[in-house]
DNA sequence: ACATTGCATGTTCCATGCAATATGGAATTA
DNA sequence: TAATTCCATATTGCATGGAACATGCAATGT
């Protein structure tokens, strides 16, 4: 445990703060899953008093990230297999419906400029540059990019904030002491499976442009089904 | 404004008895759309400090039902016609998931028990008894069961949370001063409304005890949208 | 041995006082 | 008159102490 850790002031207030710091300690594996967090040992660490720590409990605790008991407390939420691929099934939902809906509904030209700027970059990325820990990180980045600009142009609440509680499970599932790096298991499946995402990007929105709802949704869907049949994969691979 | 409220001593704590007190007063239009809720106030009224009804504001802040502004506090969220039909849009996407899931994987002895029963009980009320606003209650009771028993049977806690929140927005649609009773502006209509709703739901249990799953999807996602149309319908009402 | 009851302990839950700040209008200026 | 600055005020944000309560263990009884 590291010392008394400043909070970043950037945040308007103390109890936003102390929930971001609490998610990075959770994602970074700091907390570890089943533990319950006490809520004076984390307003001493956080530098701050019991009342924001209490708050940003109850935020991460609406945000599914943690579970609640009466008189208990929170904890880290601990889960199986089919909370984490059902999961995936809401999101590949969810983000289907988000392409389906820009497709008919047509999307903005700002949207249009940043999707095809991504793309170009993405390719880049993949097929001018070594595929090195750096590399994939930018990888990442773009990939979420991709997906965040489509949430953002179908501009619908519900489904943004349904998706991105789905997009909590995996990284709580890499926060293990020992995170499986799949670059260093499998590099060349791990290059095959970027390169794959960002044809499938590729196809999406060529069907989004082209005003082909349902293939865009289909195609949407299919590629999130990818990641969680590689997820699936890595979760029997920690079990066993 | 009535003097103060005693608080339900059922819940556990406090604050979650705060909570529920006020989305009661919301969803019965004591505090109306776009009122800043003051903490001391609604403490003196609901005869608790102010710390229990910050946790509650939060905490119903979380579940999409207020606005939040730091350093202002949180008011009763305002809504467009665009907002409640993209709440709908999720809803009918994960009710429909969630029917597909259900036909594939197959559906446990004791819901299917349910759905039967409540469908007997349905067709009872629709066909055997007048139409008055006391049936009419008890077919809205009977609605919300059968698709909280598909909710339940889908075990997932993703796709049953994204569909709770949707469902926040129609009655704060009828919180108005005035709110608006279709059963008396549309008596025949409110009824083949009614009866069409349990054929289809006859059709959706149908289908998911044939293990029909692109049906039963199909079915839901209509029968939802036909609510989604009526709403759509109100809503000019209302506006015009 | 096993179940039940009572209790000590640690933690949450809540009340209250003070500090911080967003806001609306008065005072000021161009 | 219109725009701008400044400030009093109301309200939230936060800290802290004490009440309430779940839990695990020891004592007691069967």
């Amino acid at each position: 445990m590291t010392a008394k850790t400043a909070l970043k002031a950037s945040t308007p207030t103390r109890s936003q703060a102390t929930a971001e710091a609490i998610r990075a300690m959770i994602l970074s594996g700091e907390i570890e899953r089943g533990e319950w967090l006490r809520a004076q040992v984390l307003a001493d660490r956080l530098g701050v008093s019991r009342t924001p720590v209490s708050e940003a409990l109850g935020f991460l605790y609406k945000e599914g990230l943690l579970e609640y008991r009466v008189h208990r407390g929170y904890r880290v939420k601990t889960f199986d297999a089919d909370l984490l691929l059902g999961a995936f099934d809401v999101r590949l939902t969810l983000e289907g419906l988000a392409c389906r809906l820009i497709a008919e509904r047509g999307m903005s030209h700002a949207t249009a400029i940043l999707v095809r700027d991504n793309l170009a970059r993405t390719e880049d990325i993949l097929f001018n540059h070594e595929w090195t820990p750096e590399t994939r990180e930018r990888w990442r980045l773009a990939n979420l990019e991709f997906h965040d600009a489509l949430l953002t142009e179908a501009a619908n609440p519900y489904l943004t904030e349904g998706v991105l509680r789905t997009r909590q499970l995996p990284p709580i599932l890499n926060s293990a002491k020992e995170p499986i790096d799949t670059n260093e298991l499998f590099p060349r499946l791990d290059r095959t499976f970027s390169q794959q995402a960002f044809r499938d990007h590729a196809r999406v929105a060529e069907a989004i442009e082209a005003g082909q709802g349902a293939r865009a949704e289909a195609m949407m869907k299919e590629h999130i089904f990818t990641t969680r049949e590689a997820a699936r994969r890595i979760l029997t691979l920690m079990v066993s």
